[in-house]
DNA sequence: GGATCGATCGGCT
DNA sequence: GCCGATCGATCCG
């Protein structure tokens, strides 16, 4: 069986984290089942500095999962009707993480797409409340470590995608300052059919 | 206490 | 391309 990543790999400067998720396989246990898929599309946030992260207001109950350990998940409910799934990186107490933003489906394909109204498989994670739809994540796996045997829901170790293959552009839908709409902190997988938008 | 708006999606023009 | 859905967190008074 493949090896769940570990606290060690989260535990880095955000960007890498973000870049090196690329192609790592994102998996979910539902019903006794495997759910899962190649992540081709990630965002990174960091720190109260960045206007563009939820913690650029100081800590509130809703981002408190992004100032803990590194390897859990934070996930945020918007819009009144979406969840987003981040992973949490750094050392506890530096609120960032990355947001998973588009999965190509690997493993429980019919059991997706039962979740997401039976839309083609290309539409059924190609964007990060989808694939929370498709994966059944909800505030229930806000603050849980991913890192830990008993927690359905895990990243595991997959080929990594070469450099050339990688995109690295500004993140979709912030808002904020000058420096957050530039950073190119989304990273995506060049040629992907599930990416977002 | 009330108003505003969001790290989105899907349907419609 | 544009707009409505839908609701909780946040901000302002």
């Amino acid at each position: 069986m493949m090896a769940r990543l570990g606290r060690d790999f989260f535990a880095r400067d955000t960007l890498t984290v973000a870049r090196e998720l690329l192609g790592r396989r994102l998996v979910r246990l539902l019903d006794g089942e495997r759910l899962s898929g190649r992540i081709v599309e990630v965002e990174a946030y960091v720190g109260e500095e960045d206007q563009a992260c939820h913690a650029r207001s100081g800590r509130t109950e809703r981002n408190a999962s992004m100032y803990g350990p590194p390897g859990c998940a934070y996930v945020y409910f918007v819009y009144g009707m979406h969840y987003c799934l981040n992973v949490v990186t750094e050392r506890e107490g530096l609120p960032a993480a990355v947001l998973v933003r588009a999965l190509e489906p690997l493993e429980g394909v019919e059991a997706m797409q039962a979740r997401r109204g039976g839309r083609a498989d290309v539409e059924l994670a190609s964007g990060p409340a989808r694939l929370c739809q498709a994966l059944a994540i909800d505030r229930q796996f806000d603050g849980a470590d991913l890192c830990v045997p008993d927690v359905d829901l895990f990243i595991e170790r997959a080929a990594g995608v070469p450099d050339g293959a990688v995109v690295a552009g500004p993140r979709i839908g912030v808002r904020g300052d000058e420096a957050a709409l530039v950073a190119p902190w989304r990273f995506y997988v060049r040629d992907s059919r599930c990416l977002s938008r």
